[in-house]
DNA sequence: AGCACGCCGACT
DNA sequence: GTCGGCGTGCTC
């Protein structure tokens, strides 16, 4: 399994890892083992380093340790302990290790897992390991210029250079004088020089400031140690004592003078007599949930239970695809099989795409199972995704609900893995590298792990599809294997219908007449709701006001400096700065009156964006009371809870939003869904562009009539008769992979050829260029008949944020986990300017 | 990444 | 002649 030749591990002991023997992986450092090869983490160093073990030091194999490392001290692992150190290195270079950060969590197996995904997705290990640690705790020093200001003679600023002057400025300004060197350097041009022109008049002084470590939280517990008390205690003292002996005998010092309303005095007192002690003890930071109802199992529709028995049938690795219609209830099957794992004493894994978009998901496992559930993403803060990681190592069974990053979580007792969700685009990683599949990495783990892996969707991606079922004459039947299987349910929960499809085409709309956003199908739509006081859900594909502003009289199109695309302009209240701004790198301008290039005052908005549908239907139904739900919305913390909680408690009657809408929404009193456009969705040079758009269209449109009222879907289009658009209506899912996967069939895409993407960026619009060839070339060079290369080509948004972007895209007939190809020479072609990522089965090729 | 060492242009 | 630019190379 392991290819022990990659070149870009230089070590040749790095890749040994997997196969050390595991006995000693629990072994302290003996009087033998006074050394060790520590990978440590500096870019661009690769390969092992050498330290010495101090006496009092325990390290064992795969602690997170602190090295010095030249002027700086850096985080690094430990990845051999050794008896003597290696001959061709002098003793005296040898440093001490100075610190173990994080001992002896890492179950065996995880290392081949970061291994596998290190060697998958052609990256170094340092770099695998990085994701999967919560963030921070491999920290390194930092270099600090500290003002002296006793030093300072008054009106220094006019002694000195300009340089030196705007240093020295923005050291003043902050209160203690202090800034790392780095940000002095983004802040201000040259300013390596005006440091050291202040550091030789002894003005500033440099430091090397040691990293700042994550660490645990303490916090002052009150122990009772005394049971039965005597008569010396005032009543008062005696009260509080009981209040404590009626907490268990142990309680934060915090709440025990919040309860019995005394003071840290008090207690001291109580102390000296005694009865109580003080201890500090560590205190978990937990994102806490909204306390919930509980929750109890439910009767389960027959396709649940069968698919349940299977899930429960398996005893080790197994992949199940459970492909369920929206609504048929998919959170009940991993609810119920969860509880089965965390009866056997395991751990299960709950993947999810955004977490923020799913609150409803998290509060019914926490209504189900309590305090065993754990959150973990990107949004806590890091001491928070250290204590719930560092929780996850003990071992006790617990769920982990997480995004695509918690498929790291160290759980040694992995039961069970589910993906929800599992077709969604945000479960891969598209930087930094390593550029890793979330259920691509779920399958090698619960592989690793024994155990089963749940993919749940409504729109199965077609690896997976493909994975768990083979295509047919008659569409698709099920493999007969082992490893694999097809778990569906077609129907929907109480055997509520799916909702009727409704396509509306927008050019006939047009010839009648009609100018508005809303066909008048739609419109019509709309009023019933509001009759009947049922909810409606809006999708529009973009956000912000309109997609781009033009010019009427010469066609001019206002675009972002920094980037190839136009602005979009966004409404904010009413009499505000009109403002266009750029959806890639947030460039924001004014709206000018005129149009820049003729002057004429005619600028016009085109296409339409959630701001402007919302305007819409305040005009056309003022009763009508509505909620944007997008990026611009929502960026409060548990802004997406407080919204969808309003919506759910019938405060609004339309929700209108973007792609955020599709995410496990799961709202009764909505019974109708409008698609406002779905071209956006449809016309795409990606050549997932259609299942993409089948996904997007089919989830949206399960957000109706989960209630007991039955729902409806309108999408409005310019393309009616648009493949997509046809199956989509009929919620086929199986005649659109049949066809979808006939087209990637013939041209060898995904699932039946893999295909790696080597995106190159810089400033310098020709060095790209250049580069980019040269390194096309080098992959010719490199790679067997099995591989063409194409490109190199710019990409279709050719400039982001003031950088060129071109890249090549390399195609395999196979699978490619059976030929990794080794590209680890291709940064030699790159120069100092250009920055060259490789993106293994990249998910968007623009 | 930092930082040192080291080799070429404009200045006290 | 030096000061100081930033190009290569090393860090156990």
């Amino acid at each position: 399994m392991v290819n022990s030749d990659r070149s870009y591990l230089t070590a040749p002991s790095a890749t040994s890892l997997v196969a050390e023997p595991t006995e000693e992986y629990h072994h302290t450092a003996s009087s033998q083992q006074q050394w060790a090869e520590i990978l440590v983490d500096v870019p661009g160093v690769q390969g092992l380093y050498t330290y010495s073990l101090p006496k009092d030091l325990s390290v064992q194999l795969g602690d997170i340790v602190s090295v010095p490392f030249g002027m700086q001290v850096t985080g690094g692992i430990v990845i051999r302990l050794l008896e003597t150190p290696p001959a061709d290195l002098d003793r005296e270079r040898i440093r001490d290790v100075e610190d173990v950060i994080s001992s002896g969590f890492f179950p065996d197996d995880y290392w081949q897992l970061l291994q596998r995904v290190a060697e998958y997705y052609l990256t170094d290990l340092m770099s695998a390991i990085k994701v999967a640690l919560p963030p921070g705790l491999l920290g390194r020093s930092q270099r600090r210029i500290r003002l002296c200001q006793n030093k300072l003679p008054p009106g220094a600023e006019t002694f000195c250079s300009n340089v030196a002057r705007q240093i020295l400025q923005l050291l003043q300004q902050q209160k203690d004088g202090n800034y790392s060197i780095n940000y002095l350097r983004s802040q201000v041009k040259g300013a390596s020089r005006g440091i050291r022109e202040l550091s030789k008049r002894n003005w500033i002084e440099s430091y090397l400031e040691s990293p700042r470590r994550i660490q645990a939280k303490l916090q002052t517990a009150v122990t009772l140690v005394i049971e039965s008390w005597l008569e010396d205690l005032t009543p008062r003292q005696t009260e509080i004592l009981q209040i404590l002996r009626n907490n268990g005998g142990e309680m934060w010092k915090k709440a025990l003078i919040k309860e019995a309303r005394t003071t840290a005095a008090t207690l001291n007192k109580i102390i000296a007599l005694g009865y109580i002690t003080f201890s500090e003890r560590e205190i978990l930071r937990k994102e806490q949930g909204i306390a919930q109802k509980t929750d109890i199992p439910q009767q389960l529709t027959p396709d649940q239970a069968t698919a349940l028995k299977e899930i429960n049938n398996q005893t080790g690795y197994a992949q199940l695809l459970l492909h369920g219609v929206t609504g048929s209830g998919k959170t009940e099957v991993y609810l119920q099989a969860i509880a089965t794992i965390l009866e056997q004493g395991k751990s299960a894994l709950v993947l999810v795409p955004e977490i923020g978009l799913t609150p409803q998901l998290t509060d019914r496992f926490r209504a189900r199972f309590g305090e065993q559930v754990c959150v973990y993403h990107s949004k806590l803060s890091d001491g928070e995704r250290y204590d719930t990681w560092r929780q996850t190592i003990q071992g006790e069974p617990q769920i982990i609900i997480g995004t695509r990053s918690a498929i790291f979580a160290p759980l040694p007792n992995l039961g069970l893995i589910v993906l929800d969700e599992e077709h969604d685009s945000s479960f891969k990683q598209n930087r930094p590298i390593p550029t890793y599949h979330a259920r691509t990495v779920a399958n090698w783990r619960a592989e690793l792990n024994n155990c089963p892996l749940i993919l749940g969707s409504a729109t199965p991606s077609l690896e997976s599809l493909v994975n768990c079922r083979e295509v047919g004459t008659n569409g698709i039947r099920p493999i007969d294997n082992q490893t694999t299987y097809y778990l569906s349910l077609p129907e929907r929960i109480g055997s509520r219908p799916l909702p009727p499809v409704e396509i509306v085409d927008m050019r006939e709309e047009l010839n009648r007449g009609n100018k508005s956003v809303f066909s008048l199908s739609l419109q019509n739509a709309i009023t019933d709701i509001q009759a009947r006081q049922q909810q409606a859900i809006l999708f529009i594909p973009r956000r912000g006001h309109s997609t781009f502003v033009s010019c009427r009289s010469c066609g001019f199109v206002m675009e972002c400096p920094h980037c190839d695309v136009s602005l979009s302009y966004h409404y904010t209240h009413e009499g505000a700065a009109k403002l266009l701004r750029c959806h890639y790198c947030n460039y924001t301008s004014l709206q000018p009156d005129t149009c820049p290039q003729c002057c004429s005052p005619y600028l016009k908005f085109f296409g339409s964006g959630t701001q402007k549908v919302t305007q819409e239907i305040s005009k056309l139904y003022p009763d009508l009371r509505v909620i944007r739900f997008d990026s611009d919305t929502t960026r409060r913390k548990n802004a997406h809870r407080d919204l969808i909680a309003r919506f759910i408690s019938k405060e609004a009657d339309i929700l209108v939003g973007t792609q955020m809408l599709t995410k496990g929404l799961d709202i009764a009193g909505v019974t109708l869904v409008g698609v406002v456009s779905a071209d956006g969705l449809l016309h795409r040079s990606d050549y997932r562009a259609a299942e993409r758009a089948f996904q997007t269209l089919t989830q949206v449109a399960g957000r109706a009539g989960r209630g007991d009222e039955p729902g409806k879907v309108i999408i409005q289009t310019y393309s009616p008769e648009h493949p997509v658009i046809r199956t989509v209506k009929h919620h086929d899912y199986a005649s659109f992979s049949t066809t979808e996967l006939e087209q990637r069939q013939a041209l060898s895409y995904p699932p039946y050829g893999s295909l790696i993407l080597i995106r190159l960026s810089s400033i310098e619009e020709s060095e790209v260029q250049k580069n980019a060839s040269a390194i096309a070339d080098a992959c010719i060079d490199l790679l067997d008949e099995s591989w063409s290369v194409l490109g190199p080509a710019p990409a279709s948004i050719m400039k982001v944020a003031r950088r060129y972007r071109w890249q090549i895209l390399l195609k395999n007939t196979e699978t490619q986990t059976s030929n990794l190809p080794d590209l680890s020479s291709l940064k030699e072609h790159c120069s100092q300017a250009v920055s060259m990522t490789i993106d293994v089965d990249p998910i968007n090729i623009d």
